[in-house]
DNA sequence: AGTCTTATATTGGTATAGCCATATGTCCTA
DNA sequence: TAGGACATATGGCTATACCAATATAAGACT
């Protein structure tokens, strides 16, 4: 199954890529027992501590479990979000993160989530989000708490993998900056109060309005923080200064376009143009369908 | 410096939270030596087999690196992006994400980073977008290229580390679908020439026509690789259905607020007033300064 | 027959000792 | 002074032995 290792490079590494692959490549599955470590040393022709190491590596990876006992050996798991967090959690210690950022990448996001979420939320979410609202007290715990909070909830509600990780990690990165900036209780009292505000438009499937209210929180939340903090906090006026882009409600089938001068569409009824400084593109404004 | 591990749990991971609390705490920073695989094993008070397994799993999380000669040991390194990306990689694996997730994620925070990036935009840039597209050919590398792409560069212009961080992970994973489904040549050809349109628009400082042309190039781009790969294509228009949530223009003196039903803003004049469903609180859309 | 206890085999976890490969500094020599 | 040979400290790997944890199976008791 598996091949001698290339002793020319560290021999754990390749063993650790050997297993990597053989993971990623869909040939063993979550659940799968690879082999017990006394196999795994003859199967790669190495010692015990080289084969330790690499399985150790690989388990704090996430890609491996290991169990002892008589039925013990090493599985294959699934990779878990704790672990890629922590991993992020490294990541940004050396490459330092303000407030100012995360709120704008928050204000990017988290709308759209809490509109999602809106149009699809059940009863039970609901019970759910109201149990969570009430255990938001102000010990935050600590380490990248299991217990999921207000926002987590939400991203996992809108059913998009990629949002649920982010928002996670965000979570994590203003918990840890809430801990060190040490707020007072009412800041924590008015956190609970918007995420009221929010489940209301929840219940009520006005995902306009959800989208707002969790505007008013991040961006609230975003301030005070800036304030206890000294530094300046994410202004979204500044993005859209005088036009929104978002007025255009760009689709599929587009309303708004930057193309050639020389584009036919150019010449439709009804169509605004604006050139693109002196160059030879246009934005080009038209009607449904038109392009 | 270091305690004696506690051998109740294991012994190993002990070590590794100690080193790495030291690390993310501050109190060593990156390029300092940490001690000899000797001095730390007398430091520890363990065995070289499991000092050697600590060491290695801090290896691969990226937070220290072994080197050897007579002026090695362990040194605090910085993590890295590449490392961090990896690990995301590993996660994604187990949690399937779609094409048309990943377009919406794109879709919020890509064409805001055009924007960005427009409004302080260099002449250097200029010539290193251009640089940029003109190598833009069919064969994409592998594996974590470290060349970067458009997108990334444009990340980086925009000077947000969590969107860079970002945008760097998303393009990996497009890559590695692009690879996986085959497209044709003329495909790569429409993205460089989507590519050009953008870094004009840039050029001319139109951050509005940025954001369009960004918004065009990833939907386009979204919608042609489900084509291929048989699966529903993101569209905006799903989200803002009737209304646009940005037409409100949020900033941090906000127009837009939910508010609960007895705020005496929504007595002022002129405020428009919606109730949310038949519950107690408003959407309240008021004149600048009044909230 | 069912349940609890106990023994045991299997497996992971740690410790010790030793050899090899490698990088670096030093000293010697041309 | 420049170049090369050697010494030395360090990481990398192996081998072996023993300890600790755990699931299974056998046995004792009710």
């Amino acid at each position: 199954m598996f091949k001698t290792v290339n002793k020319s490079e560290k021999v754990s590494d390749n063993i650790i890529a050997q297993i990597r692959d053989s993971i990623l490549s869909g040939a063993v599955k979550p659940g799968d027992r690879l082999a017990s470590e006394k196999e795994l040393i003859e199967q790669f022709g190495v010692s015990k501590a080289t084969m330790r190491e690499a399985l150790r590596v690989l388990e704090v990876m996430g890609l491996i479990e290991v169990r002892k006992g008589i039925t013990g050996g090493a599985f294959v798991a699934k990779v878990g979000m704790r672990t890629t967090i922590h991993s992020l959690i490294n990541f940004i210690h050396f490459q330092p993160v303000s407030i100012r950022e995360i709120t704008m990448l928050r204000y990017l996001i988290e709308p759209t989530v809490a509109q999602v979420a809106a149009s699809g939320i059940t009863n039970d979410d609901v019970l759910n989000l109201k149990k969570i609202i009430g255990e938001t007290i102000e010990p935050a715990g600590f380490e990248l708490s299991k217990e999921i909070g207000f926002h987590r909830y939400l991203a996992r509600m809108a059913g998009n993998t990629l949002l649920t990780l982010l928002i996670d990690f965000i979570d994590n990165l203003l918990e840890d900056r809430k801990k060190s900036l040490d707020l007072g209780p009412e800041f924590y009292r008015e956190v609970r109060q918007a995420h009221q505000i929010i489940l209301e438009c929840l219940i009520q499937k006005d995902s306009v309005a959800a989208g707002i209210a969790m505007t008013n929180d991040l961006l609230r939340v975003g301030e005070q923080l800036c304030k206890v903090d000294g530094s300046i906090p994410f202004d979204p006026l500044e993005l859209t200064k005088n036009i929104s882009l978002s007025d255009l409600h760009l689709g599929l089938n587009w309303k708004a376009r930057v193309v050639a001068e020389t584009a036919p569409c150019l010449k439709e009824e009804g169509a605004l143009i604006k050139r693109i400084g002196s160059g030879k593109f246009c934005l080009f404004v038209g009607r449904d369908g038109s392009h």
